[in-house]
RNA sequence: GUGGAUGUAGCUCAGCAGGUUAGAGCACCGGAUUGUGGUUCCGGGGGUCGCGGGUUCAAAUCCCGUCAUCCACCCCA
């Protein structure tokens, strides 16, 4: 069999990074600036972690899409299918709750999930992640989709859409799927296998049913919004209140819903168009609750995560131009046999305050030259037997071909100031 | 898990009413130019035509199977 990349994933290769770590640093500036600190998890836990943060109630579904395997030592363990359960461990175990309130901590790396791969889902992806645990106040839960959208606008990207909503306290939930199962009961044999399943298990994830005869019977219901009780009605209303006044621009949706039973109340996502079916970048929710449930105290958190791969996609699709890689400094040239060694051991020296790169066998100064323009560089330098002999290098400015000889002794400082190289006057060939 | 489309050089693709040595552009290497680049010209290397089987005198081309990729459904923490 020719070896290739497990389906899904995707090596990233040279030319990808300056796009990935553009988008890392904008996430790490308008985070950091924030007083968000960076937590960086492990890539695997004990499978627990994850089926506790999940539920009972979570569908078959999500435990099937989970990467779990036993190891050596007999552990279960699972590739994190997501951050927050891995976040919220680590908070758990270090003691963070005693912290200074709220602690925001943001991370960013591969999350792997056993699905059918298409446009925007990938077997092994990536996150970048925003917890904030420790606080139950609705200006949490702006300041954490605020942060959000400005990082989107930072990266240059516009026309994406905040989808707000809530799913409500515990008791709304409960409550809302009670009034569908009653509203739905007469007519469920009318639903399609999918929702008449749903409406039995997690009633709620029946708005998110694509069948238009599904829709159709959904059409005329209640939604999560239209059931709130007072509190999280209130939190609703006051998260609206923080965005509006931020000029966050967002849309209600009275009808977004989670699959996981630990949202409460503050439900969103961002979606993108031109990016395919999978057009959500991120979301996110408040979890009260979660935190007791992984065995640490009760303390309150919202959080979300987006996808990287997904933003990029989004990037490119808006045509925002791509940061270019940069090439080296200097390329030298050696010239003769003994010069290939010196001239590595002249870059090493220069390698202290420029990217500085060589040849490895000798090359004829044409070929050189061309070698040094292929790297990219901003100078080449030619090191043979008369520069040897003068303790010199010719350098050369590639752009403009201006170019002299510059004793050793000067080349790191001529390198640090291009004019002085640039200048016709100084042109010798 | 389901459906559709697509698999030919490193990349993008042509060739496919079966016909003998499988092509182009880009990329790569070398030469023209043995101490001066980018252009140009010339030459070269590189292919299990995804894989397996079948039909045929003959298969990249037709048939079956299989695998992979892409998109969509499903699902979506």
């Amino acid at each position: 069999m020719r070896l290739q990349a497990v389906k899904g994933t995707a090596d990233r290769l040279p030319a990808d990074q300056p796009r990935w770590r553009r988008l890392h640093e904008v996430a790490r500036r308008v985070l950091e600036r924030a007083g968000v600190q960076e937590l960086t998890p492990p890539v695997f836990e004990f499978a627990e972690v994850f089926e506790r943060s999940v539920g009972e109630a979570a569908d078959l579904v999500v435990q099937k899409e989970m990467y779990t395997f036993d190891d050596r030592g007999g552990r279960r363990l699972t590739l994190r299918p997501e951050f927050t359960a891995s976040v919220l461990r680590a908070y758990v175990e270090h003691g963070m709750h005693t912290w200074p309130s709220p602690v925001k901590l943001w991370s960013h790396g591969p999350a792997f999930r056993a699905e059918n791969v298409q446009r925007g889902r990938f077997r092994q992806f990536h996150q970048v992640n925003l917890e904030v645990v420790g606080s139950a106040e609705p200006v949490a839960d702006a300041e954490a989709i605020a942060l959000f959208v400005d990082i989107l606008r930072e990266l240059g990207l516009t026309g994406v859409r905040v989808a707000l909503g809530s799913v409500g306290d515990p008791d709304d939930r409960a409550r809302y799927n009670a009034y569908l199962r009653d509203a739905l009961a007469p007519r469920a044999g009318e639903l399609t296998e999918t929702s008449q399943e749903r409406l039995r298990l997690n009633p709620m994830r029946l708005l998110d049913a694509k069948d238009p005869g599904d829709r159709a019977l959904i059409a005329g219901l209640a939604r999560p919004l239209d059931r709130l009780g007072d509190p999280a009605r209130a939190h609703f209303d006051a998260v609206a209140g923080y965005l509006r006044a931020w000029e966050v621009p967002f849309d209600v949706d009275p009808a977004i819903v989670r699959g996981l039973d630990y949202y409460r109340r503050t439900a969103f996502e961002i979606h993108a168009e031109g990016i395919g079916a999978q057009s959500a970048l991120g979301g996110g929710g408040r979890y009260d609750g979660l935190v007791a449930q992984l065995g640490g105290p009760d303390v309150p958190g919202i959080g979300w995560a987006f996808g990287v791969e997904r933003v990029l996609d989004a990037l490119a699709q808006a045509d925002l131009a791509a940061p270019e890689a940069e090439g080296p400094a200097l390329y030298l040239v050696p010239m003769d046999d003994e010069a290939v060694g010196e001239v590595a051991h002249l870059a090493r020296r220069l390698r202290a305050r420029q990217r500085v790169e060589h040849g490895y066998v000798k090359r004829a100064p044409g070929k050189g030259l061309r070698d040094a323009d292929r790297a990219g560089a901003r100078y080449a330098g030619l090191i043979g037997a008369r520069e040897r002999a003068e303790g010199t290098v010719q350098l050369k400015h590639l752009a403009t071909g201006v170019q002299r000889s510059v004793p050793l002794a000067d080349l790191a400082d001529a390198l640090e100031r291009p004019e002085s190289i640039a200048e016709p006057a100084t042109q010798e060939v």
